[in-house]
Formats: C-alpha cells, structure tokens, sequence
DNA sequence: GAGTTCCT
DNA sequence: TACT
C-alpha cells in the first residue's frame, strides 16, 4: 500500500479548465519571451538540472555552480528583472492558499520527455508558513512525495494538465519530486512537455 | 560538523 | 553553494 501525503497536501484534479489552461499558458509564452528558459546547474559540480526554468514575480528561483540555491530578482542571463506574476495566478493563490501575503516568486519549470526533478525539500524561503502551489500543464508526470524526512516512505501519483496542489501544513517541508513525464499525454504545448508553475511567498510579513 | 534538488 |  502506498503511502499517504502528509496532512496539509492537497491535489486538486482537473481544477483549471482547458479554456483557463490555455489562457494561462498565453501568459506564460510572454513571460518566456523577455525571460527566457535557461538550464541551472547545481552547486559545485555544475552539473546541469534537466529541467530548464525561468520565474517571474519580485523574486525568482536560481542556481548555478558558484552560489548555489536562492533567490533573485533578476534574470541570470539577461540581468533584468522578472516579469510580474500574472493576475489570475494572483487570484489562484488567493483562493486557495489560505494566506495572508502574496506570493513573490513564481517558478516556471518546463519539463521534456526525458527530465526528473529528484525528491528535496523547498526550504530557500525565510517564510515556511506559507503553503507552495503548483500548476500542472501540459504533458501528465509521475509525481512522488514523501514525509519530512529522507527516511520516511513515499507515494506516487499521476498529475496531469489543469491538476494543482497545495502543499501547506507539514506537507510544506514534504520531501518531492517528479520521476518522469508521459510525453504525447496532452496537446496543450504544442511541441509536448510539462510546464510547472510554483507559487511561494519568500520573505516573512 | 552535517546537510543540502540531478542520483542508475 | 554558503549558510544553518
């Protein structure tokens, strides 16, 4: 029997429509026009991630060989700031985060056939109170999550294109990851893959 | 000092 | 990593 998430996660099927699925992935094309996708390398090794990503919001999710994991406000590669957070992603958070602050971060992680995100904790933020909210378009993944420590068992399920999750409660420290992508699961990309969007507050207050 | 997202 |  597979373990369960625990308390404090939720998945929320199919809650974004096609039609907001499709509005949405408008906004984000736009953002990666003036922020576009680049590949991360972790810390030391330099080994690249096989996701590639971009942000937008005040602050944005890097890393690289030298510095390591954390927060910016400007765009590694063009040196500009992100985009602002569209509207309606605003809106998601503030009916289902249940949280007194905005989000200032919001990853965009695109997902090819091939690319993984191994189990780890979101733990860059000062502020751990807050939930993290994920939107899944595109292409279903394998998603996994365990407890709080690497020791804990895990459970697997599939997420597919419109599914959110909240991550709040002890599930915001849960470890996580994606062990693979369906390709050719949904037509929403064009050119197939998985797009995450992840919503976090950053700072405290 | 140990731990930290890429580890098959 | 550069911090805890």
């Amino acid at each position: 029997m597979a373990n369960q998430p625990p308390p404090g996660f939720r998945h929320l099927p199919g809650y974004l429509n096609l039609e907001a699925q499709k509005a949405l992935l408008d906004e984000i094309r736009t953002i990666v026009a003036a922020a576009p996708l680049y590949q991360p390398a972790m810390p030391r090794t330099g080994k690249p991630l096989s996701v590639r990503m971009t942000n937008c919001g005040s602050l944005g999710w890097v890393t690289d060989r030298e510095h390591g994991y954390r927060y910016q406000p400007r765009h590694p590669l063009t040196n500009e700031p992100w985009p602002p957070i569209p509207q309606r992603l605003l809106n998601l958070w503030n009916t289902l985060a249940d949280y007194p602050h905005e989000p200032e971060a919001c990853l965009i992680n695109f997902y090819s056939a091939d690319a993984k995100m191994g189990l780890h904790q979101d733990k860059d933020e000062a502020d751990l109170d807050a939930p993290v909210l994920s939107v899944s378009l595109g292409d279903t993944c394998l998603f996994r999550i365990g407890g709080t420590t690497r020791e804990a068992g895990t459970g697997s399920f599939k997420l597919a294109s419109g599914d959110v999750v909240v991550l709040g409660g002890t599930s915001r420290l849960a470890f996580h990851g994606v062990d693979r992508i369906y390709p050719g699961t949904s037509t929403l990309l064009k050119n197939g893959g998985r797009v995450n969007l992840t919503l976090r507050r950053v700072m405290k207050g």
